[in-house]
DNA sequence: AGCGTTGGTCAACGCTTGTTGGCAACGGTA
DNA sequence: TACCGTTGCCAACAAGCGTTGACCAACGCT
């Protein structure tokens, strides 16, 4: 039963063609500049594919922006250094995986693409913040906190491409970062 | 020689009018979502108008999203607590004025736009940060991670509109923002 | 009163967008 | 071979966009 044991068919190469250049052009464009043109063209097919396999653009994007954050397991990790490694992950996942900057992007000026970011940060860093912060009732707020130092520093380096942030090195960038979230996490209640 | 010294015209309260409702569509939608008949609309004018007064669309952009963030003057106040005034002003900044908002949404898609929130950011944080930080080379640093923070915390709230993001009180917001923002100025390198 | 300048409307242009339906080639099945 | 679902391209549609130029109305001057 883990399979839907469907034959695979001649189109999946197409569609997958579809995802990859519709990610692409999400990430590079945001949701109204990435036209259904201008993706049919990088993946070579013709506009008409992308509506019989995908309905509408919505749905593309839907499709095109389906995520796993990948959050490691926490548990077993020393938790003095919770915040260095989700600040490390988070850089990780943000240069190797256009999809996220396609998320942030899009999220700013659609509101299917805002409330798709919204589930996809609330769930799985919640996640992780039930399980570390001293005050589960907080959860929710230490998630948000933390979320905002991270997005705000990809949007900084990976979407502004603010100077200063794009030349910090990758360990500059942590060495910052880490005790912020470690702080968002773990400390009291200020 | 202070003033222009040219006479008021008739024509002004139109261009004001036109501004302002540039300020709330693009501060509502972005870039391309807003349109310049739909911003005509709003300011009960014809569309040609808009075009007579700015040129074109980048230009009434770039004259709806002049700004200035109006650091106050940090040189006199405890150092001690510029964390603190600095999220507070952009708090305040941010509830007050659509084009801070307006800038943000444009910036993520528009290079222009883009362009426009580096410029205003590297020099008016940057301006502030020369003076506080104890290594005055790593300005442009400490300005870029205050930047992130602050810029992560506006899009939670005010753009992605994050629920946990934007039930935080404003004072709970200044007591985690706060230590962060000094910290990224005050500290030694880590 | 007559003038040029200014403020504003109207209708249209060329273009791009998302989306649709028709039609031709392919491939497995009977 | 004849059939039928699948895959794909092509041409077109209606709508919306930024932008333009012709035209009218009101004003300030002499």
């Amino acid at each position: 039963m883990t399979k839907p044991a469907t034959a695979p068919r001649r189109s999946d190469a197409t569609k997958a063609a579809i995802l990859v250049a519709a990610r692409e052009r999400f990430a590079a464009d945001g949701y109204e500049r990435a036209t259904i043109r201008a993706i049919a063209r990088d993946a070579s097919i013709d506009p008409s594919m992308v509506m019989r396999y995908y309905g509408n653009k919505e749905g593309l994007f839907v499709a095109a922006s389906a995520i796993d954050l990948r959050i490691p397991e926490l548990g077993a990790l020393p938790g003095k250094h919770v915040g260095s490694v989700l600040v490390t992950h988070f850089l990780d996942r943000w240069e190797n995986d256009d999809v996220l900057t396609a998320m942030l992007r899009v999220g700013v000026t659609n509101e299917a693409g805002a409330e798709r970011m919204r589930a996809v940060f609330a769930e799985q860093i919640g996640a992780v913040t039930v399980g570390v912060c001293p005050v589960p009732a907080e959860a929710a707020h230490r998630a948000a906190l933390v979320a905002s130092q991270i997005l705000g520093m990809a949007l900084a380096r990976y979407v502004l491409r603010f100077g200063p942030a794009v030349e910090m090195s990758r360990d500059e960038v942590i060495a910052w970062l880490a005790p912020t979230v470690q702080r968002y996490l773990t400390a009291e209640t200020p």
